[in-house]
DNA sequence: CAGTGGTCTAGACCACTGA
DNA sequence: CAGTGGTCTAGACCACTGA
């Protein structure tokens, strides 16, 4: 029904703050005036604020009390595609063809593979994503065999591979880089594009621990798929 | 000196679950239990357990307890780039080159400028971004004039547009648009490529509230920039 | 319906730091 | 050195929900 005390107490906060009523640099309420003010516990207010500072609006500093902070836009939330799911929403078919699937030794004079299998093996798959049967995207990926070993005899007709490796393997961290190139002749065919055509391409790492368990690299035509990242103050911690 | 007990006791529930000690769906110890382990008021625990849940490491049932959380990774942090920052880190001369400058009537045919000022005014600035004095990105912003009285004459040698706006306008939001495309003619002459050379394509809307206050496009040479985005299970919520 | 987390109180002692 | 936030206690009542 009514939302908790501290919720109220931090809603009002921002809001002021939102507004502009409170400009950066400008001081907040100290705990004890804003428990008169409610007439609640220490302990309500501070949670109220404490979730502020932790959502970056403001900076809490002792005897100096608490401050609206200085904006920032360092950095933005990027959805990470799960192109089933995006295809699928669309009222589309979507579709993964496995193109090859090899398991063998890293190959030393391939950076990649070096880096994520050492002297061991790697699982190479190459494939392609469909949308209605029209190519959206080619997928290239080498995963850490050791790390990973039911991978070799994974059935990709319901998920993708990274959808797969999403549900065997918990806990990872990840890199993405973003970037443009042009299309390979082989890469064209594939995609029905132009040789030298435009691409994004989208290529990540995921380790776990200290350990790499995979590495992809996905292309798009130009005109198939752009990357959405958004800022906002008050999400920008969720 | 010694971190509070809140800390320790979230560090220590977190260091089971990274390690693969406690797998996913499975339940941490309740409160009660925790209080007794560490010999702590409730409240203690509650502090412990709740940043967990904050940061996604955990989900909190009543009547079934904290249950380790199935990884997502469907959002990972994207660094928005400091061109001028990034240029001068890497030992080079950075150098904003304004190309024009005018204000003027937003066009009704260009839905960028009616999206942003409507009827009124928009201020539009193309200009170059250098390092050591070779072409870096090509940037072509819009400003709704009422919105941001200043940047009519603003001076952009000190700060390109765009570090000017984020010091001069706070608490915005913001989405990115990443993709691909081919340089136009007037394009590749700019940025020194060829026609139909592969580039990468960053489009920023701004918003105060439900005001817009900017658009950018910054387009990058293939080879000149790439994008980096980062997930980490501790790190995702920051 | 018993056990869980969610919220809240009314205190306390303390570390820090800027007026 | 006085005022701020940081931490913590030992309770309490409650809503929710799955064994």
């Amino acid at each position: 029904m009514s939302k908790p005390l501290h919720e109220r107490i931090r809603f009002d906060c921002e809001a002021r703050i939102l507004a502009g009523d409170l400009a950066p640099g400008d001081r907040l309420p100290t705990e004890r005036e804003l428990m008169r003010e409610y007439g609640c516990s220490r302990m309500t207010v501070s949670k109220a604020l404490s979730a502020l500072a932790a959502a970056g609006l403001v900076v809490r500093r002792k005897r100096a009390g608490t401050l609206v902070a200085r904006p920032r836009m360092h950095s933005m939330v990027l959805d990470v595609p799960d192109l089933a799911a995006q295809v699928r929403e669309r009222g589309q078919d979507y579709r993964f063809r496995l193109l090859s699937r090899q398991v063998r030794p890293a190959r030393e004079d391939r950076p990649e593979e070096a880096l994520l299998a050492g002297n061991g093996a790697v699982v190479a798959i190459d494939g392609l994503h469909l949308a209605d049967g029209a190519p959206l995207a080619l997928e290239h990926r080498l995963v850490n065999a050791a790390a990973v070993p039911g991978i070799a005899g994974a059935d990709f007709d319901a998920d993708p591979p990274g959808t797969w490796l999403l549900r065997h393997v918990p806990w990872t961290e990840a890199e993405t880089r973003i970037s443009a190139a042009g299309a390979r002749g082989d890469e064209a065919t594939l995609l029905a594009a132009e040789p030298g055509a435009p691409l994004l391409c989208i290529e990540r790492w995921t380790w776990r621990g200290a350990e790499r368990i995979t590495y992809v690299r996905q292309i798009f035509p130009a005109d198939a798929y752009d990357m959405v990242a958004r800022f906002g103050p008050t999400a920008a911690a969720r």
